[in-house]
DNA sequence: CCTTGGGGAATGAACGTTCATTCCTTGTCA
DNA sequence: TGACAAGGAATGAACGTTCATTCCCCAAGG
């Protein structure tokens, strides 16, 4: 196994055990063992258990924000772009509930606090979104009110649908995520 | 100190303590210290930590059912009444930021998982809430979603904005809930 | 009225466990 | 053979919980 191999597999194996247990169900001797690589090999490629974590979200967070880029409709209206987002962030969680649940916990604990700012999603990535609302502000198609408000009607029900569908409180389809945008389109426009 | 008031103590004690600094920053020993009683002590009025937390939170629950049916206009609209909800959820949230960080914390984690179904209030409680999007439909009134999303367009928003007035990222007035909670009903609203 | 003793509440030091982290040993390349 | 990656037992801190002891209150007896 290759140096970067190892170092894949320790992430792979955190990003697992805390979806799957949660950070104080996954001790470091499990995410080890998943990994299949000794305890004391962990501290080989990362500093501490608290660093393994924040870089295994960032990589998460790299990948979610490549997501919703991809096809962007940068010419298209609001309205398409809005959407968009919505169908990325919906299609990528559902397709990968274990980077979901992970980034979940991640928001609800200490770790999470300190970019609280960041929302559910990274720091480009909110200021794509950014834009996104303060020009349809200004194309008078929202609401007036204020960003965070916008931010929370719409990743708000996102997550806690993906979530429910997860936990198999719900079936989402393609059909029924397309009018839960809707709905979320409702919500912020005017 | 009368037996009851110590029981009450500890509880207060652990929300406070969890509410600030999550689970795993409140060991049972800060707990006793701020309930100013001994660690053992804890141990005659709850048989576990879990129980504990789980007790407080039985608690909680109680309140905000409490306080979401007071003056409920039962013989109300529709829209009436799920303004109604949402405006006694924020107001009961903002004015208890402790309570509403510990439910937070208590619904991302192992405790809350169990309880998922009942969402971020009661079993009771949601029976209100389901009978009235039920009722909402029946009157042609909601769009023609499942269950779980109309309870994501509107508790979603509603917790993700506490949230962020809790950690000061934003300010909710009177007008501004008032506005949210309209938003919130243009997403259901057929 | 004072003394005494019983019983339940409270205490907090001590225990056993779990965990992140360290460190010395072992194996494997060049 | 030297250098370095990997292993995994050892370490020590932190935690929930227990339990032998102390404290307090009050009733009964003198």
């Amino acid at each position: 196994m290759e140096r970067s191999d190892k170092r894949e597999a320790v992430m792979q194996a955190a990003l697992e055990l805390v979806g799957e247990n949660g950070f104080h169900g996954s001790p470091m001797a499990m995410i080890a063992a998943r990994a299949g690589v000794a305890a004391g090999t962990i501290y080989r490629y990362f500093e501490s258990k608290d660093l393994l974590i924040r870089e295994t979200y960032g990589c998460l967070e790299k990948q979610i924000i490549a997501s919703v880029k991809a096809e962007y409709p940068h010419d298209g209206p609001i309205r398409e772009q809005y959407l968009h987002v919505c169908q990325r962030l919906f299609s990528y969680f559902l397709a990968s509930p274990l980077e979901f649940r992970f980034i979940e916990q991640f928001h609800n604990s200490p770790y999470g606090i300190a970019c609280r700012r960041d929302k559910m999603i990274g720091k480009k990535e909110k200021d794509l979104i950014t834009e996104l609302f303060e020009e349809g502000q200004a194309q008078q198609l929202l609401k007036e009110l204020p960003l965070p408000v916008f931010f929370a009607l719409t990743f708000g029900p996102l997550c806690d649908l993906c979530r429910d569908h997860i936990l198999q409180f719900i079936v989402l389809d393609k059909q029924l995520i397309a009018r839960t945008a809707e709905a979320c389109w409702d919500a912020v426009k005017r």
